[in-house]
DNA sequence: CTTTTGCACTCCCTGCCACGGGGTGCTAAA
DNA sequence: TTTAGCACCCCGTGGCAGGGAGTGCAAAAG
């Protein structure tokens, strides 16, 4: 990979007119050429002299025309100039962060908040949001309590965070007394809660098989519905770990009018593999982290920019949300907006226990 | 609203013709004209002949042409008398028959087999699929179960249709022991196990509250604890209530390359209300309901049709699914399909007990 | 009376061409 | 080093002609 630009390569002038350049296209869209960025920029220069300069940058790979005689556009390698170096990131005025403070009130279950915040993401910005929910590995096992259905069909409730609760059904080989339920929820409840939930699951599913023969009979039956339990739980929902929305605010902006990406793209946060992997990448970045179109390694995200940012309870990163806009978006509107909802995000779920 | 056309009011000979414009009309999506017709249609007529079929098709409605000079498409109404009278369904093969069933094998709980629903006719068809989930008001309360997470707080288990789990967090007025809580739930267990949940509610909040001086202390706990939860109940999740899939699908259909219509329809989507509206309306059909385009009343659905069958388990309708394309779609195949897929939908969900 | 033939006409689509606008690079002058 | 001038490029637009597909109508044929 080419190394990028440094900022400290090019000379002031450069660097200004650069960046008049890109917010200019940010703000219109269409290439940019000399006349007009010599009319925009402060500077009185001609735009002969502006030509030459943009020549220099096309050269470094920060610009490029789509055809000879049209005006110049940023890169990928541009924008990521302009976002490490340039920009200036908008002060949020507070009846928007009071918007996001309300909307990411601690009122209700943990799901729903994140629903609520992703879809204000994309409200705020008028663009995609995304919100990875927390990691099911950073969750702890709160308590666990089992309910017959029916002789041999039990449903578990694991409690685990304070406030999400999971369940599943079970059938197991053989019967068990309201009385034994009792028995096993207790025995669990005592060796698990507080526990971290991999490691619950690892040890029922590995330890537990080896002391098998040293226990009771009754803690026998323990281990076995709980190695069912925690079995079957291993395989189901795997992937309901993303929430996006606004996709349909990316229908409007212009320069992807064209259907068949676009549909690419859908799909692509349909499957959420690719989505998700990227957003994994973000989760130790120290606060915003930002995807430039074919940067991100993904085809489908070519031409488009990710803004992510994780959140985090007590130090401990939990997830990661984000904005999906074209690689022509208000970096310094979208910036700040994701980074204040992370942190508010972060604040939501710390209050709540 | 003007009547719809009978099939008895026209010639054999219109009908024919009629019938293989739509289907031509079907297969190409281009404005059929007289001379293909003639090529087409076995009847030996000259196209001048079919012309004039064709204007008296026009004068009924049941035609018209994008342009004086083009040749004629469907109206609303002409696909309506072809889907009622003219049209043949497919005999699905068996091995589309089996992918249905297997894909509806009632192996894991009730969401998770709507999903598969759903995603299965959108594959299938290659258009998008859309599934009612089973209406809450039938459903029956199986079991009710509370834990306590601390004291003031418990967590409400409500077991629904024999798979179903909802559960909510109440925090109470005051302390429950578990003991408390075991007696509590034993006695609402004992009042209102299968009963149908909206009665359930209804009672709790009403007719409890007239009894509440009438019972002991430990009876007054549980009636405010029910109280409580089932006021928290009927304010959570209004709207989960729809699946769709495959809307992707709907952006290759070429005469809807209109992205501005098209995202009107995926915004309708996302909020639900008028699919859902348009949904209801199916729910007492007795079989297959299909809506053509402008019929619907939603002028999102312009352009689409929409067949709909609702599922039943032991007579009783649940819940509606079917499948969203354009007014141009292959009736004959995606008739069939939804049919039996509501079917076996409601076979799936009968055999779990 | 129905069907067909013939004809004039309409409308769209395509390709062509010309042209203007916005842009460029280069060279020579300031 | 900057600017002015110039030749050139390429896209988008609009006008125009021609061909294709289709129509309606009137008159002839069955």
């Amino acid at each position: 990979m080419v190394s990028n630009i440094d900022s400290s390569q090019l000379s002031e002038r450069s660097l200004h007119l650069f960046k008049s350049l890109v917010e200019h296209f940010i703000e219109d869209g269409t290439p940019v050429g000399s006349r007009t960025l010599a009319r925009d920029s402060k500077l009185n220069l001609s735009p002969a002299t502006i030509r030459n300069v943009m020549a220099d940058l096309e050269e470094l790979g920060l610009l490029n025309s789509p055809h000879i005689s049209a005006g110049r556009v940023p890169t990928a390698r541009g924008y990521r100039l302009f976002v490490d170096s340039l920009l200036s990131v908008d002060h949020l005025d507070s009846a928007e962060v009071d918007q996001i403070a309300r909307e990411l009130a601690p009122k209700d279950d943990v799901p729903a908040l994140m629903q609520r915040a992703s879809s204000m993401l994309s409200d705020i910005t008028r663009l995609a949001g995304v919100v990875m929910l927390p990691r099911p590995e950073q969750s702890r096992l709160r308590q666990i309590e089992f309910v017959a259905l029916s002789a041999r069909r039990i449903l578990v409730i694991l409690v685990v965070n304070e406030r999400e609760v999971q369940n599943r059904i079970i059938n197991t080989a053989r019967d068990f007394s309201p009385a034994e339920l009792q028995q096993v929820s207790n025995y669990l409840n005592e060796i698990f809660a507080g526990k971290e939930l991999n490691y619950v699951r690892a040890t029922i599913l590995d330890e537990l098989e080896k002391m098998k023969e040293q226990v009771n009979q009754s803690m026998q039956a323990a281990i076995e519905m709980a190695q069912t339990a925690f079995d079957a739980e291993a395989t189901t929902e795997p992937d309901d770990d993303l929430l996006f929305s606004g996709q349909t605010n990316l229908m409007d902006v212009a320069e992807l009018a064209d259907i068949d990406r676009l549909k690419k793209l859908f799909e692509s946060f349909n499957q959420k593999r690719d989505i998700l992997h990227l957003l994994e990448q973000a989760i130790n970045a120290d606060g915003i982290q930002i995807f430039i179109g074919e940067e991100s390694g993904y085809d489908v995200l070519d031409n488009y920019s990710v803004v992510t940012a994780p959140y985090e309870v007590g130090g401990q990163m939990l997830g990661v949300l984000g904005v999906i806009g074209p690689t022509r978006m208000h970096y310094e509107r979208v910036i700040p907006i994701v980074d204040i909802t992370a942190r508010m995000l972060g604040c939501a779920l710390n209050t709540r226990n």
